[in-house]
DNA sequence: CCTACCGATCGGTAGG
DNA sequence: CCTACCGATCGGTAGG
């Protein structure tokens, strides 16, 4: 195994790899994993086309190091957006946004990925990968838990949580950076939607 | 151009096309457009490697036709819930459960496939699949214009129905048909969650 | 990380 | 709809 020793040729290789990592998370995204090829990902970079194989052992490894990656980035940008918020409003609202800005920003659009490719995965990467979705979860229920207990929430289950992700994930399927709302915009909104449903307000 | 003429061979001729169509919309939507070969769609109804292109003038024709087929099934589908369902309640009840039952059963799952392989159509393709649709979202509106109307509904706006929308689609993506909540019961929650949101009960 | 390559597979076609 | 095939491409490797 390789251990970081602060030399050149290391940091450019953690670099290199780093870079493989970017390219092929978007082009999973935009054309799917089948047809992405190694030689897309390759001429990215500025490869050759048997390059990236140094750094990975094979494309599918390549894709479950995008999904690691991508899933421990939003599970760090999930906790930072609610540490230290105390209100379960504010925490939500927090949640809301990060979750749509993991969603919809080029980072970690592996959502559609993750679930699309999963079977693409090995027995032992599917429970690494499965591993961190759960403490992303995690971070949800706990908000949720706390929601209900101001009572501003009906139910914590489950499937509130399920139809709530779903609305979001779903806003990466049509949201458009030029767009007529931004971000922002859709968040509140969002979360209106969620708490309120689309009943006229009392 | 063949038409027609209600002989044996003609008839043999279309129901093998249908066979094709179904194979590969199932297929399409377990292994994703371009992880799908032709020979998989062949051998699933017992051609031969070569033969499906009697039938299809390509894969993305196959794609093409199984998206339109798809959209037209569950436009008819969705048609026929509403029709007569004057209340609007009623009418968004019977809504929910048939897109429900159109985005989980196998039948048109190719919901994914026609936001993935997007891209993979020609431009008049998307003409065709866009018109489709169009008149499938029509529908929607209609209902959600109605009940708006009775006051059910705080917006009807297209914000609403891309929430909407997202959440009950996202539903796929984890629906088990042997899960513990059959599709009835998951549907009567997604209405309630919809209308009213996770807020508590009054 | 490149050069050079291989075996396998794939979409598609000709000709019946 | 089959047989027989082709050109292109792809994931991956050897050897440096």
């Amino acid at each position: 195994m390789k251990m970081a020793r602060g030399g050149g040729a290391e940091r450019d290789e953690g670099n290199r790899r780093a870079e493989l990592l970017r390219a092929a998370a978007r082009l999973f995204r935009e054309k799917g994993y089948a047809a992405t090829t190694i030689r897309d990902i390759a001429a990215a970079v500025g490869m050759r086309a048997g390059s990236p194989f140094y750094h990975f052992k094979s494309k599918q490894d390549l894709l479950k190091a995008v999904m690691e990656e991508g899933l421990a980035t939003a599970l760090e940008s999930l906790s930072l957006a609610v540490s230290g918020r105390h209100e379960p409003l504010q925490a939500f609202r927090a949640l809301v946004r990060a979750h749509l800005q993991i969603v919809v920003e080029q980072r970690v659009d592996f959502i559609p990925v993750l679930l699309h490719e999963w079977r693409a995965l090995s027995e032992e990467g599917r429970a690494e990968v499965v591993a961190i979705k759960d403490r992303y979860e995690a971070v949800w229920q706990d908000v949720l838990t706390d929601l209900k207990r101001q009572g501003l929430l009906g139910g914590d289950d489950k499937l509130t949580r399920l139809f709530m992700l779903g609305a979001l994930n779903w806003v990466a399927q049509w949201y458009r950076p030029d767009g007529e709302l931004d971000l922002d915009e859709i968040a509140g909104r969002a979360v209106d939607f969620l708490l309120r449903g689309s009943a006229p307000r009392r």
